[in-house]
RNA sequence: CGGGCGGUGGCUUAGCCCGGCAAAGCGCCUGCUUUGGGAGCAGGAGACCGGCGGUUCGAAUCCGCCCCGCCCGACCA
């Protein structure tokens, strides 16, 4: 490809609505435009990097075992509104009306597809197990799309499904889903954890998400400085301090404490500390009233919480929930809750004594609230979401939070759709079971993003051979010597008939231009032919990932250049 | 959806407080001069200042409503 003629213009300053370095770089380097928030437009270099993705990840899962087919964007709603995902998605589902009336819906992720197809096929344990995977475009009407492609609401995904007679099968076909994803996103050369997470929508029970570390990410996650635990926020756990207080029990007071309702302003009032007083926080489990009791220098997880309580939806109380209760907002406290309510309190305030909390009138706070003498907990629970130095649950180390995108999150989902689907095969017995299941699925688009995030520098993007748009790039230094456009032409011409992915920039702008572009772009290798070198019957290469400039002779310049390349990772 | 910030030629921005000829750099076009790390000079094209309404003799500027984008948070590959 000439760059005289490539469908790329790259730009000289960042655009002002993108703020992440990769967004950024992606757009300078013309890989991506955007069309609205949250949906892009490939260029012709960004399209041939995500095509590298994609064939990595087809070899990959090709060599696990998954057979690619390709299902439907636009989907009937009818099988997920048996399976309760409908409604359960809510606005993060697209959905649509066609003329007949009927609701549609664009996939934000297959289940409801691939269950169906696998029973109406395979019905005998005899053809399990099965794994079916597709990269295809996802759609989710996301609250916030951020960073470029990082979090889409257009985004390539591949999504695998894998269909086992009973669980020790399931896990096998996990685990040859975990190996080939390491596999994968080592060869896209991403710095990666995996890590215990939470389901979210997806359901099931057991599941890993991979993270690619990143200063900028979407995604929070917990790690201990000893490297023994590590886990996404959402499903994170802590060691709480059981051992109990032993300080004497002070009697129960009411202290007035007006105009003062958020835990800063009561505890500065009282001269005490944030983690002295006990929040006490409503919510909703599927339509029930919980309250939920932790320290007042902690949040709750309600990820956890929803997973504690077994519960589909959990939210906090909404100022209509208050009024029709009779509990007084921002004074809340455990002492005289009615009977109806469900108190859970997170692990972490067991060993605690003499709390303050609210009085559950206006202007009213008590101190010296203790448990068991002045208010019941019905349940102790891990709700409590992780702080930075919290104890680590494995080793009682550090924690430490940190970012990353998630680049992969990998389920395993049991009966939770073939159940409901009624997707049944036959087994041994001759007896009806529903198939146990495995989903995974890899951010295609996303990795995209993660590993722009990942390899550049102030110059640039710094692309790995895997996944660079093309692998090297001549320059002619100086267009208006006509015996430099021949030669690197002529080493062009040679190097594109050896099979190398090369571009040639003839473009008729000063070498400065084209030094800039080919950092800014990253190619791992870059060719200069230029009058000063053709004087000694030389070339300069240099390797974008170090820098190394390296000179050779110019009937030597395709196998240096070959050479070069092996070096480059 | 809540909080914060923003929308002015293709891009980055100034102008907005304090109303009075829409401006600069980059990019683009033409010509000349240049040519090894985003060259120089000269000329040129390109903007109903996000939209609608209001105030005013006069609105990019003041007021109201709406739309769009970015960042933080709640959700996710």
């Amino acid at each position: 490809m000439r760059l005289s003629q490539l469908f790329a213009r790259t730009l000289r300053e960042a655009p002002a609505d993108a703020e992440a370095p990769s967004h950024q770089l992606l757009i300078r380097a013309a890989f991506i435009r955007r069309l609205m928030a949250g949906v892009y437009i490939m260029l012709p270099l960004g399209f041939r990097s995500l095509r590298k993705i994609e064939e990595i990840v087809r070899s990959e899962m090709d060599g696990a075992g998954a057979q690619e087919i390709r299902m439907p964007i636009l989907l009937p709603s009818e099988p997920w509104k048996i399976t309760g995902r409908w409604q359960a998605y809510g606005n993060e589902m697209f959905k649509l009306v066609d003329r007949g009336g009927r609701d549609l819906g664009l996939g934000p992720t297959q289940e409801e597809v691939v269950t169906p197809l696998v029973a109406a096929e395979f019905r005998s344990y005899r053809d399990l197990p099965v794994n079916l995977y597709q990269v295809e475009w996802k759609y989710r009407d996301e609250l916030r799309p951020r960073f470029g492609l990082v979090r889409g609401r257009e985004f390539l995904m591949k999504d695998a499904y894998s269909f086992d007679a009973d669980v020790e099968g399931m896990r096998r076909s996990y685990e040859v889903m975990v190996e080939a994803y390491r596999r994968v996103f080592d060869r896209c050369s991403l710095d990666y954890g995996v890590v215990e997470a939470d389901s979210g929508l997806i359901g099931g029970d057991v599941n890993h998400e991979f993270l690619a570390r990143t200063a900028v990410g979407e995604d929070v996650f917990v790690v201990c400085e000893n490297g023994d635990y590590a886990a996404d926020l959402e499903a994170a756990t802590y060691q709480s301090g059981d051992e109990a207080s032993d300080e004497e029990l002070a009697p129960l007071t009411e202290v007035a404490t007006p105009g003062r309702h958020t835990v800063r302003d009561v505890v500065d009032f009282l001269g005490q500390a944030p983690s002295q007083l006990l929040k006490t926080l409503m919510y909703r489990a599927d339509g029930s009233p919980v309250a939920v009791l932790v320290a007042g220098d902690r949040d709750v997880n309600e990820h956890k919480l929803g997973r504690a309580l077994g519960a589909r939806e959990v939210r906090m109380f909404t100022d209509d929930d208050f009024a029709a209760s009779g509990l007084v907002k921002g004074y809340l406290g455990p002492q005289s809750l009615p009977a109806d309510v469900t108190i859970v309190a997170d692990r972490s305030v067991r060993g605690g004594r003499n709390w303050i909390t609210g009085a559950n009138q206006v202007d009213q706070h008590v101190t010296g609230a203790n448990e068991g003498r002045d208010f019941r907990v019905d349940r102790w629970e891990d709700v409590g979401l992780v702080r930075e130095g919290d104890r680590c649950p494995r080793c009682g180390g550090s924690l430490r939070l940190e970012r990353a995108i998630v680049v992969g999150h990998t389920y395993q989902l049991g009966t939770r759709y073939s159940k409901p689907l009624r997707a049944t095969f036959l087994d041994e017995t001759g007896n009806e079971k529903p198939y146990l299941m495995g989903c995974y699925g890899i951010g295609i688009s996303r990795i995209l993003a993660a590993v722009a995030e990942q390899h550049r520098d102030d110059r640039g993007l710094i692309w790995p051979k895997a996944l660079a748009p093309y692998q090297l790039v001549v320059i002619a230094a100086n267009m208006d010597q006509p015996e430099v456009v021949r030669t690197a032409e002529c080493l062009y011409e040679k190097l594109l008939s050896q099979g190398h992915e090369v571009v040639f920039d003839d473009r008729d702008v000063t070498a400065g231009v084209k030094f800039a572009d080919a950092d800014l772009v990253g190619y791992p290798a870059q060719l200069v032919v230029g009058s000063r070198g053709l004087r000694s019957g030389t070339v300069d290469l240099k390797l974008r990932s170090s820098g190394e400039r390296i000179q050779a002779p110019i009937d030597d310049a395709p196998s240096a250049v070959a050479r070069l390349l092996q070096e480059a990772p």
